[in-house]
DNA sequence: TTTAGGG
DNA sequence: CCCTAAA
């Protein structure tokens, strides 16, 4: 893991008097990012951050040694929240303190330079960044060199430290980072070459998608004063529009710089007014306005992510209340590029995306952690929880001011969520969250329950995950260790709940693997009931399933539908070679064959009761046979 | 609230 | 699975 130290006081005068000024009695606000695999942070997810907080909350003032190593065992042992896959990035533990300092590892973004691959290869790579105020950094100091010292002979997980003598650029980071961590690489990069950087190649509108990787090269030497050897154009562009933008809310491609702004392709023209041209030198310390980009890929660089890098902390502290895409307060955007603006009517999400208010999904039960949900909120620290119980009812452009004093290098404004929008979402905001707890009781009580049910069946060897070969999901398969996983999740939701009134946000169901099991009550309710049907079937025949719903059974259906045109048809040219995960089993050609029939003759026929019962009967009898 | 579909 | 639009 990463730790890193405190800036140099003297950089972060601003913000410090910044945060004296908003009154901020608690200096150190701890916030878990992921880095991702392009370079970029994400807030942490909410299941992530809740397997961190309590070691956050445990150390609050100086975190001691054990504590890190208890972090560092965590890190090693949680495969749930570390263990590297393409999806998810090196996680990062962040901490921002008053001095709302952040280092990043430069060679953490060497390394992602390779995004997807290289993750691979790369353990457990966390960050935690903490940041301290300037009396302890003493202290500090002798802290981060002990964690240092540790991290070099662990080689699980890939840990790096910064060392407080790092200045605020990210090119000195960089260059100090590699100094302390590994001098004996990548020694060219370090440097300031000679030559004079190609300035002129950022003036005016920078193509950088037309730019050849030579000269994305140079002018990535020309924004951070530096060489550097990557060759991926699109960490490149990535980076150089970073540097450039002094966000960390670029996309991918497809944009435009011009003065240092991202413009959006199509929203170029409507660039309002160029705001403080930035300076390219590193000591530029002129702030970039956060850019709100509108970036029709969401799913990739939401809009709404703006995940803290050294850039912004830089420029932090004029961060203004971030929009999500709709809320504008056209008073404080009016410079900026806020024309480029969604059209998306704002809906409920992303009203929502806005509140880190954690509800439980529509089935009443505790929403388990996604696998990975791909942006989600930020933690809130408890101390800050006072704090953000009252911004809840502020507009939340302004929210992310107001939290623990200093939010303002806490752009919370990207606080996402994934799941079911809440429905009674506005009634958190009027309530105290008094009714946490007792939604902590119930969220265990319905876990237990669903242990209970999955228990019941358990023995009637159908409860075997299944494998659909039109399902691409990969057949994440439902283990017996779940149980205890869920109730680790209680536990941890449980305290962290006493701890911080903190509201969590709606996650992503976890993922059940389908049972052939419910895959027979689903065909043989679609049979008794007909397609459609599903409220009705899931009232009756999956009585005892509460964690599928109607839609669930609907998309199963459809899963199934497409099994059975899939699957069959390959069984049928006889070159059936599915890729069968070894844990899980192909749905039995028999009850594809009833799925067939009755997605087939269905939808044409009117009376739906009646006709099914039958048909249900000959399927059924027909499908026994392959059973 | 449910359904139907797209993602 | 998630998210929405329509019913």
């Amino acid at each position: 893991m990463e730790v890193g130290a405190p800036q140099d006081a003297r950089e972060n005068k601003n913000e410090e008097n910044e945060f004296e000024e908003n009154g901020s009695s608690d200096p150190v606000v701890y916030q878990l990012v992921r880095v991702e695999g392009d370079g970029t942070l994400v807030p942490a997810t909410e299941d992530e951050v809740l397997q961190f907080e309590h070691f956050v909350d445990e150390k609050v003032d100086l975190p001691s040694i054990e504590d890190v190593g208890r972090v560092e065992d965590f890190f090693a042992n949680n495969c749930m929240f570390l263990k590297p896959d393409l999806e998810e990035g090196p996680c990062k533990l962040e901490t921002t303190g008053k001095l709302q300092t952040q280092k990043l590892d430069a060679d953490l973004e060497e390394d992602r330079l390779k995004p997807l691959d290289d993750s691979l290869d790369i353990p457990s790579k966390c960050t935690v960044v903490h940041d301290k105020q300037p009396e302890k950094l003493n202290t500090e100091q002798g802290y981060h060199n002990t964690v240092h010292l540790d991290n070099a002979s662990t080689e699980t997980t890939k840990s790096t430290v910064l060392n407080d003598s790092c200045s605020v650029e990210k090119e000195k980071a960089d260059a100090c980072s590699r100094h302390v961590n590994d001098s004996s690489t990548e020694p060219s990069v370090s440097g300031i070459t000679s030559s004079v950087p190609d300035f002129s190649i950022l003036r005016g509108e920078v193509f950088l998608d037309t730019l050849t990787i030579r000269e994305l090269q140079e002018a990535f030497r020309a924004t951070f004063g530096r060489q550097t050897t990557v060759k991926d154009k699109l960490w490149l562009k990535r980076r150089i529009t970073m540097g450039l933008t002094h966000s960390c809310d670029v996309p991918s491609s497809g944009c435009v710089i011009k003065d240092y702004i991202v413009v959006g392709k199509d929203a170029k023209e409507e660039l309002p007014t160029i705001e403080g041209i930035l300076k390219v030198e590193v000591e530029a310390t002129s702030l970039a306005r956060d850019q709100v980009l509108d970036h029709a890929n969401e799913r990739d660089t939401p809009s709404s992510s703006y995940y803290q890098s050294e850039d912004q902390q830089r420029s932090s502290k004029r961060l203004k209340g971030i929009s999500t895409d709709n809320d504008e307060s056209l008073g404080t955007l009016q410079d900026e590029q806020g024309t480029a603006k969604r059209l998306r009517k704002p809906t409920k999400r992303y009203i929502e995306e806005l509140s880190d208010i954690e509800t439980f999904d529509s089935t009443g039960k505790l929403s388990s952690p996604g696998k990975r949900p791909a942006h989600d909120e930020v933690l809130l620290r408890p101390r800050a929880t006072f704090q953000e119980v009252d911004s809840l009812t502020i507009t939340y452009p302004t929210r992310k001011d107001t939290f623990g004093g200093f939010s303002v290098h806490v752009p919370y404004v990207s606080r996402m969520r994934r799941g079911r929008p809440r429905r009674n979402f506005s009634s958190f905001l009027d309530d105290k969250p008094s009714v946490e707890c007792a939604e902590v009781q119930m969220a265990v009580e319905m876990t237990v329950e669903k242990d209970g049910e999955q228990g019941n069946h358990v023995n009637q060897a159908m409860e075997v995950p299944l494998m659909n070969n039109a399902e691409k999901n990969g057949g994440h398969v439902e283990t017996a260790d779940n149980k205890e996983v869920r109730t680790v999740e209680a536990n941890i939701l449980c305290r962290a709940d006493a701890k911080s009134k903190t509201k969590r946000s709606l996650k992503r169901k976890h993922h059940r693997a389908w049972t052939l099991s419910e895959v027979l009550k689903l065909v043989d309710g679609v049979a008794r009931f007909g397609v459609g049907k599903w409220s009705e079937i899931r009232r009756l025949a999956f009585a005892s399933y509460s964690y599928r719903t109607s839609v669930d059974l609907k998309d199963k259906w459809r899963n199934l539908i497409r099994a059975s045109q899939t699957q069959l048809y390959l069984e049928k040219d006889g070159s059936c070679l599915r890729k069968s995960n070894p844990s899980t089993i192909p749905i039995p050609p028999s009850i594809l064959l009833r799925v067939k029939e009755l997605a087939e003759m269905q939808p044409q026929v009117g009376d739906l009761a009646a006709p099914m019962q039958l048909n249900s009967r000959a399927a059924q009898g027909k499908g026994s046979g392959f059973l």
